[in-house]
DNA sequence: CTAGATGCAAACGATTTGCATTACT
DNA sequence: AGTAATGCAAATCGTTTGCATCTAG
């Protein structure tokens, strides 16, 4: 199956749902955009923080709250709630699909198949809303680091 | 497609496990044990705690708070972060197998189609661990309470 | 200019911890 | 009897709120 490195909004398409919701652009709110167009995985509000103080030292945890909030009410952000907490990233709006999700980098990749057609009748007295389908593991670069620590503690023993 | 009520554990396998790993089985965690092994659904360590209390006016939060912890790392429960914070509920142990879930009771119905199966091939550099499926909608009942909200609506305007 | 965005500090809720007491085994 | 489980209170963490100040439009 074919399986895509996660395809990201641009910076240029965060920007005009903020406008369009009648939001103003700040600095700040620039620089989110642009991470979140560029991240390959899901960001926690730590890491987002993080990120946001080292360009703008005085920038509080709030506002990176507050802006993660309406990011996600607006659609443009997705949540997901991994491991240790709540994660962001830029929700694709291209088109219906699902994900490999890396437990230990949390980088996700793309993948084309739906299981929803293949599924056999549900009862008709569920009213379906949605569903997700979500593949977990190790991603190639996260294997070959386990593989190595592994080899490391053989040699400790 | 045969959908069946959550068949839970019993009473006594979880208290079995409790057992195995050298618990001790407290009145408190046999009513906890049972409430478990009765629910449809998820329960928040608020709703747990709120039962419990009824029988055991005494207890703390943090008593409930251990309990699932400890339960969830023996694998008799598992966790479910949904709409509103983290839920709890009796693991299936008997097979795999995936869930409907009710967005309003957050009761769960079991399915016996997996899609894994029928997943095209992924990269083989991509170590697959686990996945999860899950559909969402609402169950009967809770479709039937929000008809007659919808209509009760519909009079005040 | 002016509503919306930010920083600060404080509040808040959910969860965890330390310690003395209680109760399974 | 001895040790694990509990209750209590306080600490901690993540997240939200109120308010004065600042800034994009």
């Amino acid at each position: 199956m074919r399986v895509a490195a996660h395809t990201d909004q641009t910076v240029h398409e965060i920007l005009q749902s903020m406008v369009k919701k009648g939001w103003r652009i700040t600095e700040q709110r620039r620089t989110l955009a642009t991470l979140f167009a560029h991240a390959e995985g899901y960001l926690s509000p730590r890491d987002v923080y993080d990120h946001m103080t080292k360009k703008y030292p005085g920038m509080s945890f709030d506002t990176v709250y507050r802006n993660l909030r309406l990011l996600s009410e607006m659609g443009v952000l997705e949540q997901f709630y991994l491991n240790d907490g709540l994660k962001f990233k830029a929700r694709c709006q291209s088109h219906h699909h699902h994900h490999l999700i890396c437990l230990t980098c949390e980088k996700t990749y793309t993948f084309e198949f739906c299981p929803m057609p293949s599924v056999p009748e549900l009862p008709a007295s569920f009213d379906v809303v949605s569903h997700r389908f979500e593949i977990f593991g190790y991603c190639s670069d996260c294997k070959q680091s386990r593989k190595q620590e592994k080899e490391a503690d053989k040699e400790d023993e």
